[in-house]
DNA sequence: AATTTAATGTGTAAAATAAACACATTATTC
DNA sequence: GAATAATGTGTTTATTTTACACATTAAATT
């Protein structure tokens, strides 16, 4: 196949000339399989702090090293469906959105031969979500202390994180690591986390009342150890049908 | 595998404990093997028109339809790289810029088999690259142009399509389709085609003046049949240096 | 050679958005 | 009851975006 190169142009050409079916099925069959697996990149959001999941990798060799929640697509099932399968029997999650990010195909990139993978990454608040699968070898590790994991998944976890966060200035994300009602400031504290970045409180809430997808409930918080804050719900409804109108937070 | 679902957290957690390398090694050479293909998104920019590059399909079932650039990747080389080749091979073309888009991995999106594929794609000037591969089996088609295309390559179009139109917005690739010296108004045609829009002239002026990226070459338009408008160069230079200062180009 | 044509080149005003910044208010804690 | 630490609010300035009109230049036409 790679000679092709050296080809003349012609003969390339008619090489490359229709194929039945039953030609393409022998190549698909046969000859140029490879191992496919997904990695999930599941960002938590907890203590205000935004924390990724990780597990003990499964593979003796790198036993001591943290690792993304990966493992083979069985050729039987859709890519996607693949992704959500492999999340839920590494940790139990089943009610989370999972969203593509990359595809990660460098020869070497696997000790076990040629896998190629596909990351997925979600974005929860670790207390909504129980994870079945608890032992030791499952761990939320801050994003800031990312240093050398498994295999590439460093590399995976860095364009994830990017892709993060551009998306949560794009998609009201946010909103679904806060209760029903939350007050201003938890929801500032999400975008902080997830930005890594200090934002002015006041022209915080000007943005976000005058895109005009805050519902006040006319209720306080309660239990908190200063002044209490005003509880906002966000209008999911409104927002479906203006989807066009929102707008980056550039902070 | 998909039976894990019913059996204990217990017996769960055990079956995925530590493997050791063979351990993988026979489930990644044997059990899990995909065909994994690549599919590349031409675009091209002539005429003032955006285009992307079609092949009449290799499969006879779909021999009247328009399809991607694709083909199944080696499993001895790297993914990039297996585009690249992919690429050269369909068409001759082997200087420009490949950029992953996505990978669509449903399980009958092709006829002939369970093959996940990754999209590419690229943007050119038709004039500055000759295509080697010279048949009609090859063809430019207008962007709006599009409508059925072979297997999910219509959805992989339109997925490469937005990501395209965001790029142009992020990163200078416009500057790639003009000569090296360019009029103001071959650089607003550029954009205009791309995000298939009308812009105001004297507004897009003053954003790339004031983008400072622009060197004024003390020339003007030869043998354009109105008056002559001067002639600029990108400075990638002072861009590399202030790579994080370029903004979106949000007309 | 004069006129027409179809572009280029320039500037200003208004509107919208973003950034910087200070003080009164409220509930809790001491 | 005073101190504390948060919330709630508004103004000003700067920046960016949008809308819009007229003079200028060279080619094409007469």
């Amino acid at each position: 196949m790679y000679n092709l190169y050296s080809m003349s142009t012609e003969a390339n050409r008619l090489l490359k000339s229709v194929k039945t079916l039953s030609t393409i099925q022998t190549e698909v069959k046969n000859i140029n399989r490879i191992a496919l697996s997904v990695d999930c990149v599941i960002f938590g959001f907890d203590e205000n702090k935004l924390k990724v999941l990780l597990i003990r990798s499964d593979l003796k060799k790198f036993h001591d090293k943290w690792s993304l929640l990966g493992d083979l697509v069985d050729p039987r099932e859709d890519l996607n469906a693949a992704a959500y399968r492999i999340l839920k029997e590494r940790t139990g999650l089943n009610d989370l959105y999972l969203e593509q990010v990359s595809t990660f195909g460098e020869i070497n990139r696997h000790p076990a031969g040629r896998v190629v993978t596909v990351a997925y990454c979600s974005l929860i608040n670790i207390q909504h979500h129980r994870l079945k699968i608890l032992d030791n070898e499952l761990h939320w590790h801050d994003v800031h202390d990312i240093t050398d994991l498994a295999f590439d998944h460093k590399q995976i976890f860095e364009t994830s994180y990017r892709q993060l966060q551009r998306r949560v200035q794009e998609h009201p994300l946010a909103f679904s690591l806060l209760p029903k009602k939350f007050s201003l400031r938890e929801l500032q504290n999400v975008y902080e986390a997830i930005l890594d970045t200090k934002m002015d409180r006041r022209n915080f809430r000007k943005k976000f009342f005058s895109m005009d997808f805050l519902i006040d409930v006319n209720e306080m918080e309660q239990n908190v150890p200063h002044r209490p804050g005003k509880l906002y719900k966000f209008n999911y409804e409104k927002y479906e049908k203006k989807k066009k109108k929102w707008v980056g937070i550039d902070f």
